[in-house]
DNA sequence: TTGCTTTTCTTTCTGCTGCTAACATAACGT
DNA sequence: ACGTTATGTTAGCAGCAGAAAGAAAAGCAA
């Protein structure tokens, strides 16, 4: 058996059992027991289970997001900032909702230890981070899974969201223009976004300064809908002027 | 037994009882009372639990239900042969429901390689298990978020059930008796176990042996909606009888 | 409160198990 | 044959569990 492929097996064993010794897997995959603890080492250097004394044992949250972490490892202290800042405007008792993307995910790690707020949610990521935090209630809008995310779509994310209303939307975009609104290269996730806009009191699109200035295909919302835009202090003051004159309040952070 | 996993059993341990001694603990998990002191110590700078003078008791919010990293820790073996079993019983071009839970859980895993099948499921740790599986098709319900398990339920999640019909529900149950059927301790769970049941042509129970002739508050469905049921071995030849008689197709594994 | 007794906690020591790291050996590809 | 990689082996080290003793806390009586 190749040393890569056992490490795979190793993996997927613990995950079906949760729990491992050394000794046990040594046994399992018939090689020295030293064998088994360079594997978990290895294992465990790559995130994707933890090590303890005497063997080895599932991590807390630890169920792989490939695709998702390598998306966010672009710009990700700019989202950060974004979401520190999108977290202030949201107040105790409020209900919001947060569009899928990496963008919207800072701003659930930052709303985490608030009180007494309701989520709404079509990314099943963003629901697990909030999972633990008691002051919040997650909806979880309901939809066909996407694989290259955490997405959620389709037919029954619109349902739900139909049936919602919400105080703030939080939207991820990856085109955002001052005349043109937001637009989408995707006609698939239209509908959900056009949703989320019309469910909300509120609509707040955050988004890094890349997307300024950006049009797509497939149209999601005028301009005037967009009450406020978070953006990143990369973002040039002609652009911000732009969407000032379009009549968006423009938050830089 | 792992260091680790003693600990991570205390911790349910505490959340079933609320209260706990250290002599208590330490007969419980038969070692010295110096370990669960060390033990608890750790525990308690992870935030888990309270110590007190004599025992320890849960920190601020109370769970009744342990969480399910550790529920998962709990006769996984047979849970892993349930899940394998049922796994087999799912053919190309099916559409499924997985119900919420830990031996559903152990089926996902065991259909990862699968193709061309269809799973919908209410409990976002198997959408997120089966998500880079390319063959399989996620659809999640929506509904609310059930903090310490990966739950959603409510009246979203039975609005998409209602819409939904497949050819194979396969549900988990705390309770299932050969005459009073399958109930439940918990009157919010059931709509959605119902709803599952009527959009599946065959339903299919998977549950430990500990949970056979075991009988709740609350009726999710009567036996004769139960077309198979798969336990382990080590279900008592006398409750495999009092099945078949109900008409129920057991399948031991 | 004060003092006494009992229980529980912390600390320290010791034996044991598992861990790390270095080296040796075997398998593999060039 | 050579270098590379994977695996096994060994020795010294680190961390865990049990035991015991002194410290601290709780309970109780006057």
């Amino acid at each position: 058996m190749l040393a890569a492929e056992r490490k795979a097996k190793i993996i997927e064993f613990v995950k079906r059992t949760n729990i491992a010794t050394v000794t046990q897997l040594s046994e399992e995959f018939n090689v020295h027991e030293a064998t088994i603890r360079r594997d978990l080492s290895e294992i465990e250097r790559e995130g994707h289970l933890r090590r303890t004394h005497g063997g080895v044992i599932l991590g807390e949250g630890i169920h792989s997001e490939p695709s998702f972490t390598v998306r966010a490892t672009e710009r990700v202290e700019e989202k950060q900032r974004i979401g520190e800042k999108a977290a202030e405007m949201i107040q105790e008792g409020d209900s919001i909702i947060l569009d899928s993307g990496t963008t919207t995910f800072q701003i659930a790690k930052y709303i985490a230890n608030k009180t007494n707020i309701t989520v709404v949610t079509n990314d099943i990521n963003i629901a697990a981070e909030l999972r633990d935090s008691k002051g919040i209630k997650v909806i979880v809008t309901g939809g066909v899974l996407y694989p290259e995310s955490f997405m959620l779509n389709g037919m029954f994310t619109n349902d739900v969201l139909k049936k919602l209303h919400v105080h703030k939307a939080f939207i991820g975009t990856p085109a955002i223009h001052p005349k043109k609104g937001l637009t989408h290269f995707e006609e698939l996730f239209v509908p959900a976004k056009m949703e989320m806009i019309n469910a909300a009191s509120e609509v707040i699109v955050v988004t890094d300064h890349t997307k300024l200035g950006g049009v797509s295909l497939h149209m999601v919302s005028p301009i005037n809908k967009v009450d406020k835009l978070i953006t990143g202090e990369e973002a040039s003051d002609t652009q911000i002027q732009q969407f000032k004159e379009s009549g968006v309040e423009i938050i830089i952070s």
